[in-house]
DNA sequence: ATCCGCATGTAACCCGTTACATGATTCT
DNA sequence: AGAATCATGTAACGGGTTACATGCGGAT
């Protein structure tokens, strides 16, 4: 049933719409105004990748709702099916590799960002825990490779450009452990 | 005469050759065998990029040295041409630009560790000090858009997922000083 | 003789970018 | 009425991924 999985995009709008449901031009907007517009979507990869999720039956264009003369036309704002919800929860869902954390970071902050009404307080510091163990084992397996290669590094600057891979991830990683404190405040434990 | 710019992919590439004259498998394996090939180039990709940088000129491949029967078949190994020199070199001059520098700060340590034994300490030095302005101009950019949106902001995770980029950009700014420092030691400063 | 690793290459497919086209709505 | 903005869409192009094809070299 369900053909190839969705691009990282596709999934990035699909959780928008289930947060909000929104048309392709508010949903431009989001992503210029949102902390530095790190992303422009061009329209030519936002309303195909919405047409994409559309056919898929992820999402859906809420049917004009004015019954009068000229119902809102041109203007499709699409909400998330059932189906679409599960998909997104899904993806929520998707285990932290330790092999990549690295190269995924900013998608699993995105992920962070976006489950915070659809999963419950527990399952969030789950996920925290878990992106927190693979920043541990990444950071380890950069300091091992340090170690390894101490000597016979081409020159200063492949160690320095190591220093930083290894300085932002141990940041990233106090970042996640400050955040599970921050989280269990509230929510002072699953009770055991 | 010079087309369409060059990929990223490209120019990493054509950084590598410039550096180490190398065939194509040989270059696959420097990705793999780099930190955690955090990007593994596919042959696809590959072979096809090494074409375009040959057909431009910018890299060569070496002539089969051996005048005997089969002159080491099937081996390819490019070498770069003075173009491909100056046009690496050019690419390392690029302007580090204060409101993309986030999104762009892997590929500016990619540049960072191939200028070593391109640029002389000082060009270096400018270098970092560009990176090191243009990470606290980001930063403080993000610091106002924090304070901006400090009350308004749906929730707690969107805040959570803004700290940890003032947290990892931090200490890419500490790192970057840290760098200054380190290199301005053996270079004890260009006299004035 | 065969299997595995080295080494290069190609074709189908997909998606994002660029650039353009088009219509509706609102402001002046 | 005219301009700017809202809003959606499409076509050409380019490059990366996947998957496959191919040939050479050394090992068992």
């Amino acid at each position: 049933m369900a053909g190839r999985q969705l691009t990282t995009f596709e999934h990035i709008l699909l959780g928008q719409i289930c947060l909000t449901p929104s048309s392709g031009y508010g949903l431009k907007r989001i992503f210029a105004a949102t902390p530095m517009g790190l992303y422009q979507p061009s329209s030519g990869a936002l309303y195909p990748a919405l047409h994409r999720l559309e056919q898929r039956g992820l999402v859906q264009a809420q049917a004009p709702p004015g019954p009068d003369s000229h119902p809102a036309r041109h203007r499709r704002v699409y909400e998330a099916t059932p189906t679409g919800l599960a998909a997104h929860a899904n993806w929520l869902r998707t285990p932290v590799d330790s092999a990549t954390v690295a190269r995924d970071l900013g998608l699993h902050l995105m992920r962070f960002a976006m489950m915070e009404y659809v999963f419950p307080p527990h399952e969030v510091l789950e996920f925290l825990q878990n992106l927190a163990t693979a920043l541990a084992q990444f950071t380890a397996q950069l300091e091992q490779y340090t170690a390894a290669v101490a000597t016979d590094l081409g020159g200063r600057h492949p160690r320095l450009a190591l220093d930083h891979g290894l300085a932002v991830y141990r940041a990233s990683l106090r970042w996640a452990e400050h955040a599970i404190a921050d989280l269990s405040a509230v929510v002072p434990a699953p009770s055991l």
